[in-house]
DNA sequence: TTTTCTTTGACTGACCGTCGTTCAATTATT
DNA sequence: AATAATTGAACGACGGTCAGTCAAAGAAAA
């Protein structure tokens, strides 16, 4: 045998690499010259690893997101109210701890508006159900202390897409002032109308 | 003195004759070659009129954006309850008659997430103040006709950022399977909390 | 008025530089 | 020796540029 590299391990290592490169100047204007370089390997190595550029992205958002993840269920279990809780779930939009995977998202987003990719896509999909038992149980456990009327779990994905919607026009535009005060008035109006008194 | 020729229409006419190109394949996927040869000119005369591929895309959404309007607002006024309205204005998002503007609009957003562009931001802007101008109109008469209580006013612009948000989902997961349902059940459930009885 | 000259804007495609991608050669390891 | 991994030169496709051509139309001359 030879030299055997752990291809995914090297894989991470390589998109690691470049992470600061892609979110300070984005994929789009990078080219993979610059990549390799950065990464400290030939050009050709890339290809070894990636089908191409976009694959990179795809590659940090499943790693930004693994990480963001687990520090964000840690942050959820420490809270009570199950208000806070989904506040701090979608906290994702605006906090500042976020930006960096928040700038991988959008220009992850950017390229699957492009290229229906069937990888990507099935990824996307698992992120969406994933996050949608995650709410789910946020919320079960809220009607069962009695906090919320059953009748929110209709109207809690909701918030997922208006969220996601307002994200993107706080980028695509300059009308969104204050992104963190629209997604919290959001929750906070839903949850006014849900809370048990 | 020499030829003048209508700048601007000339522009249209390029954008339009290239939309069934640009449509079917997506404008990254198609060479600045094939766009002067579907639109009868030479590759440096497509330069006269666009600064590159993107703003093609930029022409076709402001073409398809201001028919679309025309063509809704005529809609809209046939109808007469707000719920109605409502629906049919966020309509754009399902109908099959929208497909086309649905289309350039997907990959006008992906452009627009990967480089904000002076003009295309701005554009973006003025349509989101339209837009929300627009709705309030609706949503006021509907007040007055004592259809809606007031309150309503502070969540009708939610629908606009639940529905983008929704779109987006459905575009890149395979998680939304009724796009309309979804995005009718919403403004169903605002409407039941915010109609007088 | 007719003819010729001059100016101008529109248009073009050959050309250039860049960049994504490939692959034959090389290196490293067992 | 055999195999895995790496590499960067080479290739080809594409976006964008620019020097030159052309047709229209006013200006000048006859």
């Amino acid at each position: 045998m030879a030299i055997i590299v752990d291809k995914e391990q090297k894989k991470k290592d390589i998109a690691l690499a470049t992470k600061a490169l892609i979110l300070n100047k984005g994929i789009s204007n990078i080219t993979i010259a610059q990549i390799a370089k950065t990464a400290g390997i030939g050009k050709g190595t890339v290809y070894e690893y990636f089908k191409n550029k976009d694959e990179l992205v795809f590659e940090l958002v499943e790693i930004l997101m693994q990480e963001h993840n687990e520090q964000k269920e840690a942050q959820i279990n420490k809270l009570t109210s199950t208000r806070e809780k989904v506040k701090s779930f979608f906290g994702f939009f605006y906090i500042d701890e976020d930006r960096e995977l928040r700038e991988i998202y959008k220009q992850f987003t950017a390229i699957s508006l492009n290229n229906p990719d069937e990888h990507m896509l099935s990824f996307q999909t698992q992120c969406y159900f994933f996050y949608e038992k995650w709410m789910e149980t946020i919320i079960q456990d809220g009607i069962e202390k009695k906090e919320l009327k059953p009748e929110i779990k209709d109207l809690i994905m909701g918030i997922f897409a208006f969220a996601q919607g307002v994200f993107i026009m706080s980028v695509t535009t300059t009308a969104i002032q204050n992104l963190q005060q629209k997604i919290d008035n959001q929750i906070d109006m839903l949850f006014d109308l849900m809370e048990e008194r």
